[in-house]
DNA sequence: GTTAGCACTCAGTTCGGCTAAGTGCTAAAG
DNA sequence: CTTTAGCACTTAGCCGAACTGAGTGCTAAC
């Protein structure tokens, strides 16, 4: 379909547009590369690459900018090649922010975005392992201080979550425990999708018929569940969405900073394929907010507590080469340090 | 010093330009109000009104804008008033989002940050109750999972902080038990200060000679302090910052940004005398990076929990008058529900 | 003290002209 | 059939001139 040169040209655009941002013509083309034919022919090659949907132009005589179309097909070759050995030097700097002693799984998630916004300057998000299917494997009352306790809450995928709460009138001990026993009795392996409907059904005709509590079990349970929810996705680099200002205006900038940070709107956006590592460009995303943005997406694996999932959001004019081994050292260390933490 | 219409025309100058965000000349000034003088009576006053510091030009030619100076008296002047009873409609509002059950002290001040983002379209932060006075009141360790613990910590200011850690090798339950008793003979008491130093020194002495454990307990407790550190402050509307794009550059509003969400920095420009509620300036905060915003902080009450902080970051032409009233009334609840929180 | 009159200033807009970088097309050469 | 030279054309960006509108400060008279 395309001449050897003609994939040469595309290609060359594409670099020169990653790199500098700015739209390339025939000549200018030609003095940055080896070729030795001249600016006509070149011309000739970018029209017929144009045709194909490979390139565009920014107006009717300018340069030509790849399209997402063009970015689809020099991404794919990427993706295709096995990982550059140039970029083993960014193992170590992943791997020392990665691994670090005394943090729980959802810390190092959470320091995981911060190091791949760190190192790339771009948004990054990052989630823990999966809660949809997680059954609850314990729960337990901790009484903090007079009128204070903590509820702690744990799942099978190695969730653990907890909730201060206060309650006015001092809880009698032995009652408390009561209640607790009988939520671990009826709930432990239960799914949490299902700890809901349980709690707000039988549960409370169980704790009637042994204790005389007035304390609303159920809306404390809510809160930690959410807590959980709320607290697995991290973003880190936030304000880097600044750099697209130009490419994305204000308001928009804003919708999307608050999408991101917040939990409901997210999944549609991430929930990707079984895919190991997800490039999704511009309006691939169907999203108008996201027409000028690329967002690289990959899974890191955790063993018996399921997958997890790292995001970058940059320009759709990344240097898709670097980010691309950048997500798979990343998602491979995650995976690695995931499957130690668990594993003993 | 100014006779009566020469403040007549500040003030509708200040309040002009605090609506419109545009400088204004004396025609458009006569337009706007009922006085029955010409122009060059205006122009002679603020010529006056100038010279004592109050107004600025933005060119030679160019109408008057209130100079921080202006904002001062006129700000000065609100303070001295008592706050207006139409603002009393803001009361249910700021009630509702305090006011919920089942939350944590440390909740509510979250949700003040948000709620007065919300109502303002600034930028908001609250910090709970100071931790640098507290003194530990109990710490244990709670056995989770297998290989799982959590620590957690109390403080008399009625600070609950938690930190899940993993250990490799299973702790002997007896062991642990002797370690958290020779913590709390120790360390309750103390001030956290000072806890730091005695963990260094003297403690481990102490646990080489009853306890054979290799677990760095110093290195959870710090994590445990410095989780407790960076939780007190929390931000709200973060992205309002945007807003004030073309007052302060985007670079200018990534380092705020940055800066609101570093905990250290961020001492030294609250910190505010023990006044009620402050207003600062522009150029007030001697920080070229706020030339063109101000921050109105209030402190809240808890009683014998000591004091805590909100603060809210908007553009200098804010409306003073209604963002005054606003922190008033959320520092008044704020008190009120704490009061209610630690009483019981 | 107040006012009318006047010359002046400055930001913002609009318009034409110019340049640089690029295009597509045609016709000839390889 | 591909490549090339030549040429007319397009467009964004930039610059300077002209004009307008909102404003100023100053002076001299009321």
């Amino acid at each position: 379909m395309l001449t050897e040169r003609q994939l040469l040209v595309l290609n060359l655009i594409i670099k020169h547009y990653i790199e500098h941002g700015e739209p390339i013509g025939s000549k200018s083309l030609l003095k940055e590369s080896k070729l030795t034919v001249s600016p006509a022919t070149i011309r000739n090659d970018m029209m017929r690459i144009e045709e194909l949907g490979f390139l565009e132009k920014t107006h009717s005589s300018s340069g030509r900018i790849p399209s997402n179309k063009g970015y689809r097909y020099y991404v794919d070759h990427l993706l295709g090649e096995k990982m550059n050995p140039s970029y083993e030097e960014f193992q170590k700097t992943i791997q020392s922010s990665i691994r670090t002693p005394y943090k729980e799984a959802q810390e190092i998630v959470e320091t995981s975005a911060e190091m791949l916004s760190y190192l790339t300057n771009y948004t990054a998000l990052s989630i823990g392992p999966e809660t949809k299917n997680s059954r609850l494997t314990g729960f337990r009352i901790v009484p903090v201080t007079r009128g204070q306790y903590m509820a702690i809450l744990v799942t099978d995928k190695g969730y653990v979550e907890n909730k201060l709460f206060t309650h006015a009138n001092h809880i009698d001990s032995s009652q408390l425990q009561k209640i607790v026993n009988i939520f671990n009795e009826e709930l432990v392996g239960v799914k949490l999708s299902d700890v809901y409907f349980k709690l707000q059904n039988e549960i409370p005709i169980i704790i009637k018929k042994y204790v005389d509590s007035e304390i609303d079990m159920f809306a404390i349970f809510k809160e930690v569940i959410a807590k959980m929810d709320s607290e697995r996705i991290y973003v880190g680099g936030g304000m880097n969405l600044l750099n697209y200002l130009e490419l994305t205006g204000s308001e928009k900038i804003k919708t999307i900073y608050s999408m991101i940070h917040q939990s409901k709107d997210l999944h549609s956006l991430l929930l990707s394929d079984q895919e190991d590592i997800t490039v999704r460009i511009g309006k691939e995303m169907n999203n108008e907010l996201f027409n000028n943005l690329s967002m690289i997406t990959a899974t890191y694996d955790t063993g018996r507590n399921g997958k997890g999932l790292i995001a970058l959001l940059g320009p759709t004019n990344m240097p898709y080469q670097k980010i691309i081994n950048i997500m798979r050292l990343t998602s491979s260390e995650l995976s690695d340090s995931m499957h130690d933490f668990y594993q003993e």
